[in-house]
DNA sequence: TCGATACTTAAGTGCATGCTTAACGATTCG
DNA sequence: CGAATCGTTAAGCATGCACTTAAGTATCGA
């Protein structure tokens, strides 16, 4: 869990488009239609549909065809496994800063001896 | 701040690939040198240099040359970035979760009336 | 039943990404 | 000086990604 590479790699690769955040962005108000999610966009349906697909493949998303329209719906676990990913490095990188700053001051008052 | 959509997208980017995230996961234990970096890496010194440079227009990470050796060292702000974009998300849909389970709940009061 | 609606699939194009090898520049050290 | 070290640039290549248009399929509604 801690490690799962291809995982992050796909959910990061999925963030890391501005139309796919905006599909987020929408979803993250209620579930939406495809063409719901389509609308607001200046891309064809097919390319909505390819999004999509990256959206569902990463796990931030989960969708369900009923009749004719398929329903799309935020899925907010991976949100979290991405979010907390991200929450982990950054503490651990603050923690480094400090033990780091900490260090320069050292050799600078070690400097201040001579 | 709310809409930096290419700085996200940057960031992003640059975290779904899984050899920035282990050059990341280095840094995290402290600075290094551009071939302290490439040493544990099966790639060639050119390609890390090419996540190098990545890392550094996403803003993760920063890097200055002293002689002949370049020292690499991470850059926390822009991490606080993306997790926030994310947990905005996150909280905009449980609060939407929130509204929809009272509407149901309003629905079945209705019900009961009947 | 027939046309409109809501997707879906297929095929192709152009540009970005991740990698390589081959060279080059710039320190440092014996 | 000359060789080794550390990094950098350039060029080329294979694959992936985002998009398009064209042509489906399936459902709904009059």
């Amino acid at each position: 869990m801690l490690n799962d590479s291809l995982a992050l790699t796909r959910t990061f690769q999925a963030l890391a488009d501005p139309v796919r955040r905006g599909m987020l962005a929408r979803l993250s108000r209620g579930p939406a239609s495809v063409s719901e999610l389509a609308n607001p966009l200046p891309i064809s349906l097919p390319a909505v549909m390819q999004h999509l697909k990256a959206l569902e493949e990463s796990g931030l998303v989960r969708s369900e065809k009923k009749g004719r329209v398929r329903t799309v719906q935020l899925e907010p676990k991976r949100l979290e496994t991405a979010e907390s990913w991200i929450a982990e490095r950054r503490t651990e990188w603050e923690a480094q800063l400090d033990r780091f700053e900490k260090y320069l001051s050292t050799l600078k008052n070690d400097g201040e001896t001579h």
